[in-house]
DNA sequence: TATAAAGTGAGAGTAAAACTATTAATATTG
DNA sequence: CAATATTAATAGTTTTACTCTCACTTTATA
């Protein structure tokens, strides 16, 4: 098994970046030293500039695999979620139960991210420390819908496409099992972010506590609506 | 009831602005017309300069009210939060029954924005749609953490801690009654965010879907744990 | 092994945005 | 009417984001 998961590659869709940055050996030093320096200083203090300086390589150089910063910041939410949805696919693909799946999607979703070994350039805690820092900021732009057309949130999409079908194989009859998935998804971070920044606006004070809020919310067992 | 409205006033934390533009006829202009201009094009293709032009005046006229542009969003955001904190007490405040009273806040906060007469300088509408597409941007800042401290957020998380305590007042016992607030605050926004831009990531297609959508989320109506 | 092609590094250069500072004109107030 | 505050106009500074060019190095290919 981990020989076979030593082959993968996440795939990200080509228009995001100008030349691969998976496919040389500047390319991945872009990429393990631009997450460590983002997750350090904040996105809107990175620049390709002081990034260069790091990776002892020019500004000009990462202009060759990224047109902008703002790519690259996609380029990572989409690392991210494929290796997210690879997580879920791969801890629940062979559970039967809708609803002991959906669960095990849950967890997978909301719990602390730790470092994954299968991809060693990638600090994940890192990277998961980016996204929720900067959680909407590749769609809070003024070219969302273009970008959207492009293709370049393919991934996220699909995600919530495919953790929506789980709510809806468990509760076909639910109507907003699409509003749910992007909810709990969004959720999970925004609590993350208020636990760090905002530690009054959350009850989510601990590890488990993400998972058991949202397990509770989708489960329906926020506000009993029967008896208690 | 109106006469007295008529009296009222937003109030925002003085450290937000520089001069308060609600004391000069400049200043409202800079109010009225920036929040047209940043629903138009977008706060981040907005610029001082730009507004300066369309109100018939000067870039550093407006840097004496507003520090900065972020500020400036900040003092929007502020604008808006105080104003709905303002309609939920207003819409709530003679409810005694804990939980007709919770479900009258949701409807007050996830129903679709219309204008109010009450502020007629703001375009509340306009306003919303500001506060939609850039939902999380006044957080999403490497100060975040110190403008925190400063107190620009207070307004936001007063709100929160009202509709929270609304929520502790009718079950005590369920313990996320803050989490479920910040949940249901900001998957509201999200949810109008991506009807206008994802529409594939949500089932929320007409006004009253995401009153609904969240009434039984918060309700415990999502997935009935019990027998359907 | 010669040679073209591709990849990289260094540095200078450009355009726009985000302010800042100065001074003059205008309005307000005491 | 004089003092004061407010605003307009202009020019200037700094920073960021990005571009261009050219030289050098590595890699691919014939």
């Amino acid at each position: 098994m981990q020989d076979l998961l030593h082959n993968l590659r996440i795939v990200i869709n080509p228009k995001i970046y100008v030349k691969d940055p998976q496919s040389s050996d500047l390319g991945m030093r872009i990429i393990e030293q631009g997450i460590q320096q983002i997750s350090e200083i904040g996105f809107d203090r990175f620049t390709f500039r002081k990034l260069g300086e790091q990776i002892g390589s020019n500004e000009s150089s990462i202009y060759r695999y990224f047109e902008n910063k703002h790519k690259f910041l996609i380029y990572l939410n989409s690392w991210y979620w494929a290796w997210m949805e690879y997580r879920l696919v791969l801890m629940t693909n062979s559970i039967a139960d809708p609803g002991k799946k959906l669960e095990k999607a849950l967890e997978v979703l909301s719990q602390k991210v730790e470092a994954d070994p299968t991809f060693s350039y990638v600090d994940e805690v890192a990277l998961n420390k980016i996204v929720v820092n900067e959680h909407f900021k590749p769609f809070l732009t003024a070219e969302v819908d273009e970008e959207n057309k492009q293709g370049y949130f393919e991934i996220y999409k699909r995600l919530v496409g495919r953790f929506g079908q789980m709510i809806r194989d468990y509760r076909p009859q639910y109507p907003y099992a699409l509003s749910l998935a992007s909810t709990v998804l969004s959720a999970s971070l925004h609590q993350y972010f208020l636990q760090a920044h905002f530690p009054t606006l959350t009850d989510c004070k601990d590890a488990s506590a993400h998972t058991t809020f949202l397990r509770q919310l989708v489960f329906s067992k926020v506000i009993p609506s029967v008896h208690e």
